[in-house]
DNA sequence: ATCTATTTGTACGTATGTATT
DNA sequence: AAATACATACGTACAAATAGA
């Protein structure tokens, strides 16, 4: 037997021991989102721990999105479904050390936001596709200002994101959802004084009108090729901007 | 003014309020990874909050991989770089309530392996080209058992992982690295009685050796043509196979 | 090798806040 | 409006781990 002072693995403190075991008690019991878990007076009796040991557990499982807790009579501890916006957060605060490009979001964007038009055609409800034609109503008329043109912009972007809310493929959508946001970040604090790119409104216009008409009748081909082109004049047009980056951690 | 009763925003909790202040002052400072933080006391005394709200804040963060604590002399808090694993496993637990199927998991594979087969081509050290050649003579054998195929299988998957380790993007570089191993998860529990495939070996091990030969000789868009046929032969192959789902969270 | 100092980890008791009935 | 049931916050004491003398 290995000395006290050797490198064998520690023991894992008590409590992300306890943090494991909860995870292990939801599988093992197949809870769903919204079951009830056993609460901190059960807990602290149950595996004999101290409140702070099972509390500190919680805050860890509810900080991957988890399990979610409420007060009051009725209250307790609930397994949660991992909201996508928070394993976007989650995700986004990984690449915080890693720098990500512009080139390196749209290297991604280019292979599979073509592929998702593709998916999602003739699977858009009439009411969605009724707002997406709103919304594009909004940018019939060119950017005024450069702060109208990063709203078109985001605009855009939040756009995609919709788009891939439909799409059957979770990781797909996950991607694509992610890149998306990301670049919305990114934009966010785009300098102001830069000129105004009408070429970019006026293809971003057309492309928005071509891609709905190819969605609304199934035509996957269609909808891919056009994704396809906007995503590459896009992308020439992103390299001529200049686009300062937001460093943050996301909640 | 809304009455108590209203759906106005709640007060966040004093635990993740004080988990948002150490984000932000993270990055105020512009700390990195390695970086001490201040401790349980100065924040106790600096925050006017309790030890257990802030122990609590710390486990947040923990959880989400920002930080480490050590115990003893020169222990503390420090900046921590969240590890690729440690990302993986929070993005999996987000899909644990959604299902992927292997479709959804090569849907994106054949899009972007072969885009990472060539952004790695010619950019193989000479060293690590070496340990990818060693271990395809591994395989210069059929399987002789379900259980070697199984390891052969997991042993490719695991080679995709270190491939995408040296892809200059970093976002590719993860989805993909995200993939290979949650095929490696599903298919550890693969049913062992079903027939062996030894096309499935012929072509795998074919297919490696034709690629560490572009890879190695910098030929971009032969690798990305090899690695897209081999993809394609695999999906089909995938498809035939029966694959049991191993349902858990990952640390 | 043993002790000592330092810093996080665990335990427990009590009080406060919050939401439902 | 009040009682109830639950999480949240606080303070102290002690245990465990680790670096250095």
């Amino acid at each position: 037997m290995p000395p006290a002072t050797s490198r064998t693995k520690r023991a894992a403190p008590r409590t992300a021991q306890v943090a494991e075991h909860l995870k292990a008690y939801i599988v093992e019991r197949g809870l769903r989102p919204g079951d009830r878990l056993p609460g901190e007076a059960e807990l602290i009796a149950a595996l004999g721990k101290s409140k702070g040991t099972v509390r500190e557990a919680m805050r860890i499982l509810g900080a991957q999105g988890l399990i979610r807790t409420r007060t009051g009579p009725g209250g307790g501890v609930f397994v949660a479904d991992v909201s996508a916006d928070h394993a976007v957060s989650l995700l986004a605060n990984f690449f915080y050390f890693r720098d990500l490009s512009i080139d390196d979001l749209y290297q991604l964007r280019i292979l599979l936001e073509p592929e998702l038009a593709a998916s999602v055609a003739g699977r858009i409800p009439p009411e969605t596709m009724e707002r997406f034609r709103a919304e594009t109503t909004r940018f019939d008329s060119p950017p005024a200002t450069a702060e109208e043109e990063r709203e078109q912009h985001v605009a855009s972007l939040a756009f995609h994101r919709d788009l891939a809310e439909l799409c059957p493929n979770p990781l797909l959508a996950f991607v694509v959802g992610f890149i998306a946001k990301t670049l919305s970040d990114l934009t966010v604090f785009r300098r102001l004084y830069e000129p105004r790119n009408l070429e970019l409104w006026a293809m971003g216009h057309d492309y928005h009108a071509r891609l709905l008409d190819a969605l609304e009748r199934g035509d996957a081909d269609s909808a891919r090729a056009i994704m396809r082109d906007h995503m590459q004049a896009a992308l020439r047009l992103m390299r001529d901007q200049e686009v300062k980056v937001a460093k943050r951690f996301l909640a």
